[in-house]
RNA sequence: GGCGACAUGGCCAAGUGGUAAGGCAGAAGCCUGCAAAGCUUUUAUCCCCCGGUUCGAAUCCGGGUGUCGCCUCCA
């Protein structure tokens, strides 16, 4: 399989390190606030990647960290009146809900900073041993200048980076382009070897990666707003203090993008995922993300959104036979497809016109091709469990329906048996207000051959 | 200013040297009491512009134009 690399710049065969063993960290959340449809892009193109290395036989160690340790988190809990714990706590929560939500899996470790303070102090301690690293009344600092490679990962000449580095305020750095692996913070801080502070954003990365999978690891990705300077700095605390490769793939996600501008917290022109699923469920959110190369921008709006949601329906509406286990799906000329397809750096878009295909001879009745299609979308994620309708939603049907029939239902049951006899006796008015009644409601309702369906629309 | 990316039908999008996948929307037909769904058919002599290389380019090279991103926290 190729994946395209950031740091050589370059759709390279994929090797891991260790036989069939894949080790790859995400830059995971800052919780601070809701996640928005940025994130989705995010974490939905890597948990696509997750599944679909599994997928292909390897034994995949996905870790995603947790930042609860940064300025906005204390920010947040010094302006409600909370200690940093409680927001970052909360606000966690309410980014595993958006993620379950999703349909993304869970990272097989999902580390918190501030569960991993003893490695990032023994990191920098490394640092400093080695000379890459200074301390200064309570402060540390890296320094850039003594990696060579530093610039290399965001192809920015040092003399470019240099002019544009500026050193704040209180700062005592030998060199504007140094930035910070420890800040000294006596209100919030952790006990240090240089004092109470706090450690970097940067540093966090590198140590709980270093922690949980090891000092050289296959794939290290995120979105691409993170090149500079933040992973640029992961390989220089890394490959400084470990004195060897840190990763051997850097994987980045392109932008969502509104009104041709970046979906940004900064920008305040974001959507969050909660509001999103108010509207569309998790699969029309996928297939919209997935249309893309990851690389590529993907543009939001209600159309392409509304696309989305139509261009799933087909797909997972396919006429449902029961999965067959018997089937070798890798036997298959749409396995083959698919495969390629996906192997050549993911590319879902031409993955997807695959499963159209299978859709569509699914609905033709060609035997085996629903499970194929099952098993490969859902390898990209797709859920096909239908969300049933609720209580609550047949109760408020139901009534609206015997409001205008001036008949009780006491159940979905009752009431399609009642439209059937109508039916029968060709009454099509109460036949067809039932049926518009229930449209009005949210509720498709369908005639076929094998009897009548109702569904959320 | 430095660095990087992108420009394909009404919309989204794949394709990076051999004659334009797929989806959405639209149209016609079949099916249906009518719908919905499904099925069939249908929509780019052309891929931002101008040069060049080649038997042959959307695909390579040169030059434009336009859009976006990173260079500060950011997925």
């Amino acid at each position: 399989m190729k994946l395209h690399n950031s740091y050589t710049n370059e759709t390279e065969d994929f090797k891991p390190i260790d036989g069939n063993k894949v080790k790859m960290y995400v830059c995971g959340p800052t919780v601070y606030d809701y996640a928005h449809l940025g994130h989705a892009r995010c974490y939905i193109t890597w948990d696509v990647l997750y599944r679909y290395l599994k997928f292909r036989g390897y034994d995949v160690t996905y870790c995603r960290n947790v930042t609860d340790v940064d300025d906005k988190i204390l920010k947040k809990a010094d302006k409600e009146g909370k200690t940093p714990e409680e927001v970052s706590q909360y606000w966690y929560r309410q980014f595993a809900k958006s993620m379950e939500s999703l349909n993304t899996l869970k990272p097989d470790v999902e580390p918190f900073a501030t569960k991993t303070l003893g490695e990032m102090i023994s990191l920098v301690k490394d640092l400093i041993n080695k000379g890459y690293a200074y301390e200064v009344n309570g402060d540390v600092y890296f320094r850039v200048k003594k990696f060579s490679k530093y610039g290399y990962l965001s192809k920015q000449p040092i003399d470019q980076l240099e002019s544009g580095a500026r050193i704040e305020v209180g700062e005592q750095k030998e060199d504007p382009l140094d930035f910070a692996l420890w800040k000294k913070d006596e209100k919030f801080g952790y006990n240090s070897p240089w004092g109470v502070g706090r450690p970097g954003w940067h540093i966090e990365c590198s140590a709980m990666s270093r922690k949980h999978l090891g000092k050289t690891i296959d794939i290290h990705a995120g979105g691409a707003d993170l090149i500079f300077p933040h992973h640029e700095n992961e390989i220089a605390q890394s490959e400084c203090a470990n004195g060897c490769t840190f990763v051997n793939y850097w994987l980045h996600n392109g932008f969502v993008t509104i009104n041709k501008e970046k979906m940004s917290k900064s920008l305040g022109n974001f959507l969050t995922i909660d509001e999103l699923l108010k509207k569309y469920d998790s699969n029309t959110i996928r297939f919209f993300i997935l249309t893309n190369h990851y690389r590529m921008p993907v543009e939001f709006s209600d159309e392409a959104l509304t696309s989305a949601q139509n261009g799933v329906k087909r797909m997972l509406n396919a006429k449902q036979t029961p999965i067959d286990e018997n089937i070798d799906i890798t036997k298959t000329e749409a396995y083959e497809k698919f495969v390629e397809a996906m192997d050549d750096d993911l590319n879902t878009s031409k993955a997807l016109a695959v499963l159209f295909d299978l859709a569509g001879r699914a609905n033709k009745d060609e035997l085996g091709a629903f499970t194929v299609l099952y098993k490969l979308a859902t390898t990209l994620g797709f859920s096909f469990n239908k969300q049933e309708l609720s209580e609550e939603e047949i109760q408020t049907a139901l009534k609206a329906v015997g409001e205008k029939t001036g008949k009780d239902f006491s159940s979905m049951d009752e009431l399609i048996a009642y439209r059937k006899q109508a039916r029968a006796e060709k009454n099509w008015a109460v036949a067809d207000a039932i049926r518009i009644s229930l449209d009005e409601c949210g509720i498709t309702l369908k005639d076929s051959k094998d009897g009548t369906v109702v569904e959320r629309k």
